[in-house]
DNA sequence: ATCTATGGCAAGCCGA
DNA sequence: TCGGCTTGCCAT
């Protein structure tokens, strides 16, 4: 094997003997991971390593760091400065004292006194600071400290966390090691930029240190980690999943593709020893048959311990549980299993382990990261989108039926898809993780598994320490602060949010669409939002009102998330983005600005969302609701302001502006205004050859000059349109791109109608396939839980269930045809029991609205003999 | 622990 | 039969 162990042969296991093992169960309630018992090199000089992440090693009852050196090899430091777990109190240490259960706590090891910056009450305040011998005395269980004491905070801080905040430490960037130290390695401040960032500090009233330090975090490159992906296969029973946390079955094959070209797979042999036939392989796979499965983990388990990264798609749920527990089930020892099963996560001693699945499934790495590409979170969908590649086709054969190098073969492609999806476009999602890393301040471990709310949080928690401000109880802003003062135009939600101009029906040529650049980020920019300046103490700043609300904004300082936001904003607009397009610049550096400016928008996109929501621990109604209610002001006056100058609007969403024909000494003058009176950043998104609208919002299609189609919220872009359905949709835009003037409409319209025809003759003479009507809809929950009403695609699932005992769950798509008896799943039905009615009526809607926006009338253009004749050959 | 928000459209269910 | 409600999906 050519890979390196990093298991050390120092690192001997005989040092632990068996009996001495933690217990199997985690302690209740535990806040904590559990202790990793690290199996990593520890030297005192490093000269370089990334810091990859910080986790708590409860042995040695110390955090340490795990750093990645240029070889591509794993190295902890372990803290050498006595850091200790802590919590803070507003009562005196001698108070404290007089509650039993502090007295009485062994594991307090001491009481200092620190001055923290209370932003809410904005004055500075003393504290007692109750130090700790381990996280678990602080919180994590009912004894902890923090359920004995009536007023504390900063104590939900996970400790790894709160070691890296107050040293400082940024995962994603480089350190080394001396004399036992660790050190961060500043980098070499690039020219330009020191400038800009001068003019930005200056402009902005922001330390010109803390631009600077932005600046290095985001421009260093990231190294082309060492890494290897992993994917297993296992014996079923009756097509079942098999369960996990039992691992009753047999492992079959597994399969490993490595940034250093391994491509391996390990495979079962079946009893009659037969291996297959081997066409179709590739022809570097390497293949290892096994006759003992308990070898073929062991072997596993030494692969795994060899990479510093290791990638799986759904391995915390999956793979990696299922490999941990069959280790037990077959009698290995634990010391040779590198897993360590969390609750909810799959970690590993001897590295990182990044489960890929968790991290596409981040609804904003979806949306704004990869611009919505693959809707469904499984291997196959999002390699579809991304990669362009699939799994193996096995042409509808049980996976249990296949021979040992046809096993080999599927369960090989599945890894390689999955080391890809981190390789593609110059290893991207590598560098894109480094990048929210460092941005975040948050380890590459924890970065893959959490949701944008907690990035932002981390965020914000470190800045906190950083500044030495006070983090706050979520409940010191809620009591602070009062509920919404608009109303929700949508029943059940808490405040009011965007605006939509009417739109203009009808037909419009040349209409430029301008937009307000990041609009939400700018305004609690440029509004000084933040959750301390909303409604803050002071009474002179209480005239400060927000327009159509209660709330007023603080004018004596600058909020946290209003500087944080801007500056992010400020870097992703003025100079990351611009240097991404810069065509003096090389290729890689180009890609790799291109990077930074992604990582930057899918933070400020959540920016303002975070304070809406109760699971933040910033929440903060009054912030999100201004940013909205300051939006509308923005786009409302700006649309007066356009009307006032001649210019003619005919639609806006949230922050654009639909306008016809428009000079474009006009748009100077707008964008001028909107700056000068606004401060918002007014620009042209785009041109459209001709726009339609129908009389509903969020629902249009536009035609841009070069014949593109723009399509928004009409029925046949959306997923649960039957296939054949959309293909008509398609075929009708193909020829409405080619309409130049006005007086092409005519011709068009003659073409719409054949396309129709067509359509309508497949659905009368049964000539389709029934896969081509099904409505896909995914359920958001499991089929029982739909106790308030049954919708039609439930009634397929249960059918499903029922008669093909399939394995719907939440998350499942089902694929059902409307028949002349009720629903039925594709799966069951046939070509003669299709209801073409139905589907006529789904015709009519669909293609309605894009006929309704060209003033066309679907009847009238099938022709009233072509409805009856449909009736009389196909329906009834 | 859990995932940011609201606005809007269409289809179907189901009780009045 | 009507209209409110539930559900899913998309726009921003």
């Amino acid at each position: 094997m050519a890979a390196i162990s990093l298991v050390g042969s120092e690192l001997s296991v005989e040092e632990v003997p068996e009996q001495e093992l933690p217990p199997e169960e985690e302690p209740e309630e535990s806040a904590e991971e559990p202790a990793v018992k690290l199996h990593l090199e520890t030297p005192s000089e490093l000269e370089e390593g990334l810091l990859l992440t910080v986790q708590y090693d409860g042995e040695a009852e110390k955090a340490v760091a795990i750093l990645y050196g240029r070889s591509g090899k794993l190295y902890a430091w372990y803290d050498n400065t006595r850091h200790k777990p802590y919590l803070l109190s507003d009562i005196p240490p001698d108070k404290l004292k007089e509650i039993r259960e502090v007295s009485s706590n062994s594991a307090i090891l001491r009481f200092d006194s620190v001055f923290k910056y209370n932003a809410l009450d904005d004055r500075k305040f003393r504290y007692t600071k109750l130090v700790a011998r381990d996280p678990l005395a602080i919180g994590g269980n009912s004894s902890s400290l923090r359920e004995k004491i009536p007023a504390v905070w900063e104590a939900n801080v996970r400790y790894a966390n709160c070691f890296m905040y107050d040293r400082g430490l940024v995962p994603g960037t480089p350190y080394r090691i001396s004399n036992g130290n660790l050190i961060p390695i500043k980098s070499s401040a690039i020219k330009d930029a020191e400038e800009f960032a001068g003019q930005l500090a200056t402009e902005a009233g922001v330390d010109p240190q803390t631009v600077m330090t932005w600046f290095n975090a985001l421009s260093q490159p990231a190294p082309n980690f060492k890494r290897v992906a992993v994917d297993i296969e296992v014996e079923t029973t009756g097509g079942k999943l098999p369960d996990a946390d039992e691992a009753k079955q047999r492992l079959t094959a597994i399969s490993f593709c490595g940034s250093d070209g391994v491509k391996r797979a390990l495979v079962l042999m079946k009893g009659d020893g037969e291996p297959g036939p081997g066409e179709g392989l590739p022809s570097d796979l390497v293949i290892d048959p096994f006759t003992d499965e308990a070898e073929m983990l062991r072997e596993t388990f030494k692969v795994i311990s060899s990479y510093p990264i290791v990638l799986t798609f759904n391995g915390d749920n999956f793979d990696f549980k299922y490999l941990y527990n069959r280790a037990k089930v077959l009698g290995i020892a634990r010391t040779e299993n590198p897993i360590v099963m969390g609750r909810r996560e799959a970690r590993l001693s001897t590295g990182i382990h990044i489960d890929l699945f968790q991290f596409f499934k981040n609804r904003a790495i979806q949306i704004y990261a990869f611009d919505a590409k693959y809707k469904e979170y499984g291997l196959d969908p999002v390699a579809q989108a991304l990669i362009g590649k699939t799994k193996l086709d096995l042409g509808g054969r049980a996976i249990d039926d296949l021979y040992p190098l046809e096993l080999a073969n599927y369960c090989f492609r599945d890894s390689q898809i999955t080391y890809e999806l981190t390789s593609f476009s110059d290893n991207l999602v590598m560098k894109l993780i480094v990048m929210l890393m460092r941005t975040s301040r948050t380890g590459m471990d924890d970065l893959v598994r959490i949701g944008v709310s907690s990035w932002i949080k981390n965020l914000m928690y470190s800045i906190h320490r950083e500044r030495e401000w006070l983090i706050p109880n979520p409940s010191d802003i809620a009591d602070r602060k009062k509920g919404s003062s608009t109303t929700a135009i949508i029943k059940g939600k808490k405040y009011k949010g965007a605006l939509v101009i009417n739109p203009k029906t009808g037909i419009y040529f040349g209409v430029t669409v301008l937009d307000f650049a990041s609009l939400y980020p700018s305004v609690l920019k440029e509004y000084n939002l933040s959750y301390e300046t909303l409604n803050c103490p002071h009474p002179e700043c209480k005239s400060n009102k927000v327009p159509e609300t209660e709330n007023w904004v603080c004018t004596k300082r600058k909020g946290l998330a209003s500087e944080l936001v801007g500056l992010l904003r400020d870097l992703r607009v003025l100079w990351f983005k611009p240097k991404s397009k810069d065509m003096h610049l090389s290729n890689e550096y180009r890609s790799w600005y291109d990077v930074a400016q992604r990582a930057l928008k899918v933070f400020l996109n959540a920016s303002y969302g975070v304070f809406g929501a109760e699971t933040f621990p910033f929440y903060c109604l009054p912030v999100a609701e201004s940013t909205a209610a300051i939006a509308r002001y923005v786009i409302t006056s700006t649309a007066d302001k356009a009307k006032a100058i001649g210019m003619n609007v005919i639609y806006g969403d949230t922050d654009s502006l639909f306008i016809k024909q428009p000079s474009s000494s006009s748009i100077t003058e707008l964008i001028a205004w909107a700056r000068k009176e606004l401060k918002v950043d007014l620009e042209i998104d785009k041109e459209f050859r001709y726009v339609a609208f129908s009389e509903r919002k969020k629902n249009y299609f536009g035609v841009k000059p070069d014949g593109t189609v723009d399509i928004k919220g009409l029925l046949g872009k959306k997923r649960n349109t039957p296939p054949l359905i959309k293909d008509t949709f398609q075929k009708t835009l193909t020829v409405l791109s080619s309409v130049q003037t006005p007086a092409d409409f005519e011709r068009a319209k003659g073409e719409i109608r054949e396309v129709l025809k067509e359509t309508y003759s497949s659905l009368r003479d049964l000539k389709f396939d029934v896969k081509d009507l099904a409505i896909s809809v995914m359920l958001n929950k499991d089929p029982a839980s739909y106790t308030k009403t049954t919708p039609q695609h439930i009634k397929a699932a249960k059918l499903l269930q029922e008669k093909l005992s399939m394995d719907i769950t939440a998350g499942s798509m089902v694929r059902y045809v409307k028949t002349n008896d009720g629903v039925q799943p594709v799966e069951l039905a046939r070509p003669q029991d299709i209801d073409t009615k139905k589907y006529v009526d789904l015709l009519k809607s669909t293609l309605g609205q894009i006929l309704d926006a060209l003033d066309l009338d679907f009847d009238e253009i099938m022709g009233e003999r072509t409805l009856e004749s449909f009736f009389l050959a196909g329906g009834t």
